[in-house]
RNA sequence: CGGGGCGUAGCGCAGCCCGGUAGCGCGCCUGCUUUGGGAGCAGGAUGUCGAGUGUUCAAAUCACUCCGCCCCGACCA
């Protein structure tokens, strides 16, 4: 393509509203505009790399035996209400009524629309297991959708479906996608990890993230630097501790006056004790009953373990009345002694024996609590949210954190939505038996987002040779010069003729302007045609990413590309 | 939805406190010069100052309402 005619709009002003670099250089670097809030278009030159990437996803996904489809983006209230989400699935479901006024909304994902394909056309076990995937837009009305087409209301997502006969051979789908991902990723060139995450609300029992691994990155990860454990933070296992036989303190419990003393940091400083020897008592309303939860002073509670141990659908911190009504006190008073409310505790409370907690009475704390001994405790569990000095729960090795962005997950859904849209096939013994489900996401366009948070410099972005939207740009440096001009646009059309994506940079700009742009748009090989090398017959080739710069005859530098795109690729 | 901030030329911003009819840089157009890292000179075009209402002789500027956008929080395949 010739530059002069390339829709091609670049910027040398920083957006003032970009905050991360993938943005601010997707829109100086002409890939993208906002139409609104959350809504971007693709320009040329972003969207021949969106194309890259699908391509390579597209050929992974084949070759992982998975079959392209494509499936509707507005969608029918009736298949949502079915599966229980027109309920549960809150104010990212964009609905709307149709002129005959019935109710639809716009896909934020397929789970429902694909297993209602399913059960229609598939009917026994003969035709399974399949895998079917789509690349489509997607909807959801993010409440507030920011760092561009990161979190975006309106994105463009792979997603993939399995369906099989049992749990083995969901497995089995399972580990092919697992593998389809990592081959993906690795072809972008990627620094990225798969780590055990929660499955959230779409159901199933377990699930990997893949992780760019970027410090502006949305999500907190935790590694093991000794084994491949690697889990999201909010997943991330403690194991339970060995229980040390203590012999507790002998003093009786003792009531002490605190007044307006609430949070554990003015408890310790008003008693004098560390915070691990103070019990903090938080008190969530589960389904609307209230429960108590139990941990060490100095650690923060994961709410979603506790849903999770709890099996709840709604979990949420007590209101001011549901406190007063299970304590008797206002906020900040809260203890297990006396209290009218099922307690679990955080395994960090195993072995404490003498500690401080809330009185269940305004303006009162406790002192030489004995767990156990004072108050009855129904449940330990895995309860808190790792720290960094916490040990791996698989090797008892060091654990660190990092961030990264989420591009892909992959879910073992179980039965969860065949079971509740019936989705059935007779067995070998005729016998009706429900589908077992997988599904498996990548984000298209944060992933094209997520690799130039990983490959840009101070003069732009840095494409991998996979993800380039051209591989080449011939930079003649003066185009009123014919010689120059001739010589760039010959080398050009042979080029192009050997199927190289190659740009010509024949806009009538001065030099500083081309090399600018030539490493503000990342591509990974410029050709300089100059007066001075053309008059020795040579011309240079510099590379993005390293700066290195090759000077050699015309007639070598098109083996030269073709053989290092080839090694690239 | 809560807290904070911002809407002035295509982009980035000043002007607003202290009302008097809009400016700077980049970009854009024309011409000449220049031509290996975002050129120089000369000339030029471009704004319902986010919208509405009010106060005033007079509003970009003050007040109120609305809209949009951004940041923090809550939320989240």
């Amino acid at each position: 393509m010739r530059y002069s005619e390339m829709f091609l709009p670049t910027g040398r002003e920083v957006p003032s509203d970009a905050e991360l670099i993938s943005h601010q250089l997707m829109i100086r670097a002409g890939l993208m505009r906002k139409l609104t809030s959350g809504v971007y278009s693709y320009l040329p030159l972003g969207y021949r790399v969106i194309r890259k990437f699908e391509q390579i996803v597209r050929e992974e996904m084949n070759r992982a035996g998975a079959q392209e489809i494509f499936l509707p983006m507005v969608q029918p209230a009736e298949l949502w209400q079915e599966s229980g989400r027109w309920v549960r699935y809150g104010k990212e479901l964009l609905r709307f009524r149709d002129r005959h006024d019935r109710e639809c909304c716009l896909g934020p994902t397929h789970e429902e629309v694909i297993t209602d394909l399913v059960r229609n056309e598939i009917k026994t076990y003969r035709q399974l297991p399949r895998n079917l995937y789509q690349i489509q837009t997607k909807f959801r009305d993010e409440i507030r959708p920011r760092f561009g087409v990161m979190r975006c209301r309106e994105f463009g997502m792979k997603d993939a479906y399995s369906f099989d006969t049992d749990e083995a051979g969901a497995e089995v789908s399972y580990r092919k996608m697992f593998e389809a991902y990592q081959r993906i990723f690795t072809r972008c060139g990627l620094n990225f990890r798969p780590v055990e995450a929660d499955s959230g609300s779409i159901g199933g029992r377990y699930s990997h993230e893949f992780m760019v691994m970027a410090n502006s990155g949305e999500d907190a990860i935790c590694h093991c630097s000794a084994c491949n454990y690697a889990a999201n933070l909010e997943k991330a296992e403690i194991a339970r501790p060995a229980e040390s036989e203590t012999a507790g303190t002998t003093l009786d419990v003792e009531e002490v006056n605190t007044p307006g003393v609430r949070t554990i940091e003015e408890v310790c400083s008003f008693l004098q004790v560390a915070p691990d020897a103070v019990v903090k008592t938080l008190i969530f309303s589960v389904d609307d009953t209230p429960v108590a939860v139990l941990i060490r002073g100095d650690q923060e509670v994961n709410e979603i373990k506790v849903k999770n141990f709890l099996g709840c659908d709604s979990l949420e911190l007590a209101d001011d009345a549901m406190i007063r009504k299970v304590t008797g006190s206002p906020l900040g008073f809260a203890g297990a002694v006396g209290i009218q409310a099922r307690v679990i505790a955080d395994y960090s409370l195993l072995g404490m024996s003498d500690c401080v907690m809330g009185a269940n009475r305004e303006d009162y704390h406790l002192r030489h609590v004995k767990p156990g001994r004072d108050f009855p405790i129904a449940d330990y569990a895995d309860l808190r949210i790792i720290r960094e000095s916490d040990p791996c729960p698989r090797c008892g090795g060091e654990v660190r954190f990092a961030r990264g962005i989420e591009v892909g997950h992959v879910f073992k859904l179980g039965t969860k939505y065949s079971k509740a849209m019936k989705a059935v096939f007779l067995d070998q013994s005729g016998k009706e038996k429900i589908m077992v489900m997988g599904c498996y996401g990548i984000g298209i366009g944060r992933t094209v987002a997520a690799t130039i948070e990983q490959n840009y410099d101070a003069d732009g972005i840095v494409w991998p040779l996979p993800l380039a939207p051209y591989a080449v740009i011939i930079t003649p440096v003066n185009v009123n010069e014919k010689m120059l001009a001739d010589a760039a646009a010959e080398l050009y059309h042979i080029l192009t003729e050997k199927g190289v994506e190659v740009i010509l940079d024949d806009r009538d700009e001065r030099a500083g302007v081309k090399f600018k742009d030539a490493d503000l748009i990342g591509i990974p090989y410029r050709v300089t045609v100059g007066p001075k090398r053309l008059a020795g017959g040579k011309m240079e080739i510099k590379t993005r990413r390293s700066g290195e710069v090759a000077i050699l005859p015309v007639s070598e530098v098109t083996p030269f590309l073709i053989a290092r795109i080839r090694e690239g690729l």
